[in-house]
DNA sequence: GCGACTTTGTTCCTGCGTTCACAAGCGGTT
DNA sequence: AACCGCTTGTGAACGCAGGAACAAAGTCGC
């Protein structure tokens, strides 16, 4: 019954869920086989690495041949836990709550938001991305009802502790926070934090370093040929 | 160079943002020092790693005291080039486009944005966050007019390539791309890749290893299936 | 049927990031 | 003025991720 889970790295796991998505494209294109090499390029990651993420799921591929499309998917599907479709809720809709709840690659991804929540009496009962945003005293009963796991919160960071709470309280165990707070919660919750504006500033910080000291660098820029 | 500069690690940078964001707002309360361990509980990391991060920017603490909240804020500004303003484009204005002009972070931490774009006739004229939508044509000719060094795109995956061409033509040198595909781009520009369902999928797999790991069984070594 | 080519899966190695633990330094107290 | 406790900064070890090279294995051509 158990899974071949001889522990797959969090960096791994990140890079499948890509794979995912361009093996998705590829077998809608019509696609049947492709090699490591091709999907690392389309993934933007080195080949070998690759087939080393792709080594933790057993042997899936065909020496000489490549892997086959849909095999690979469904097998990538299977170990992320996106082979059924996911219940989430997603509480806190402004712009960027909209933003999550009209995202097309979560519901084509296996995850589906079964309940969008919003502390403003103005928000509530308008249609998001085909559903009714609901008032906060729902949240526990659709949670219990949906038997939701993941929870996102994009709420403004004053309210996201205590969404946080109120979410953990009604049973979620999986918890996505855009608050840029970083949030506390009992040792058996995953909360994982993504925070916008970083990649901005790190991007900011490169484009400095580069300005300031490369100047005078060779880099002749050489170009890859696909 | 008169700057300290010997290479600061990428994750160090990721995290000295995070950092930047927690002393902006204890400074806002009025806060004048703060200990290691008390703005890593803060930002959520370790208070010996906060403390080798710090170190990249030499001593800028009292032993025995701590940091001095506004120093050490204007510090990490200045190091992650956040001190002066900085010109951002931001192409594909869709829900999450709006979200991103919308998002009060970015301009409250050295990021304007000095023009919107999209390619739908429908969407040019609009206002959103206090900016006309201007049309793809115009691009060149604002990215040269505001020396705009960093481009952000927000719109579907089957024409962000096109933008990044686009984008890097007219002089952009620093890329954030949030549309779900790999781009290649030439060697002198910066691309950071952010996918949003990428986290949810970690998340995902995370929740049914969880679940299906955790009952008893610390590691049970389990091989491979069929 | 056999050889050669292609591509996977694995192994080694190098470098980086993270964590632990300790010495150094400063303020407050007596 | 000297001691003591607190906090920083740094040095070292551990583990992990990434990249290159090699061997195994299967297919295509003759």
């Amino acid at each position: 019954m158990t899974q071949p889970r001889p522990r797959i790295p969090e960096a791994t796991v990140a890079r499948l869920a890509v794979y995912l998505r361009v093996l998705t494209g590829l077998a809608d294109g019509g696609r049947t086989t492709v090699s490591s090499g091709e999907l690392a390029s389309a993934a933007g990651v080195n080949p070998a690495g690759l087939r080393k993420d792709l080594s933790h799921l057993g042997p899936c591929g065909v020496r000489g041949v490549g892997y086959e499309v849909a095999t690979l998917r469904d097998r990538i599907a299977r170990v992320l836990g996106v082979e059924r479709s996911r219940a989430c809720v997603l509480v806190g809709i402004g712009n960027l709550g909209a933003a999550l709840a009209d995202y097309a690659g979560f519901g084509g991804r296996g995850f589906r938001f079964v309940g969008l929540f919003d502390a403003a009496p103005a928000r509530v009962g308008q249609r998001v991305g085909g559903q009714p945003v609901r008032p906060m005293e729902e949240l526990a009963e659709v949670v219990a009802a949906t038997a939701a796991s993941i929870g996102v919160i994009a709420t403004p960071a004053e309210v996201a502790q205590s969404v946080c709470d109120r979410l953990t309280a009604a049973g979620v165990r999986s918890i996505l926070n855009f608050a840029p707070v970083a949030l506390v919660a009992p040792g058996d919750v995953d909360v994982r934090q993504v925070d916008l504006s970083v990649e901005l500033q790190v991007l900011a910080f490169l484009g400095q370093q580069r300005d300031a000291g490369a100047p005078a660098l060779p880099a002749p820029a050489v170009e890859v040929p696909a």
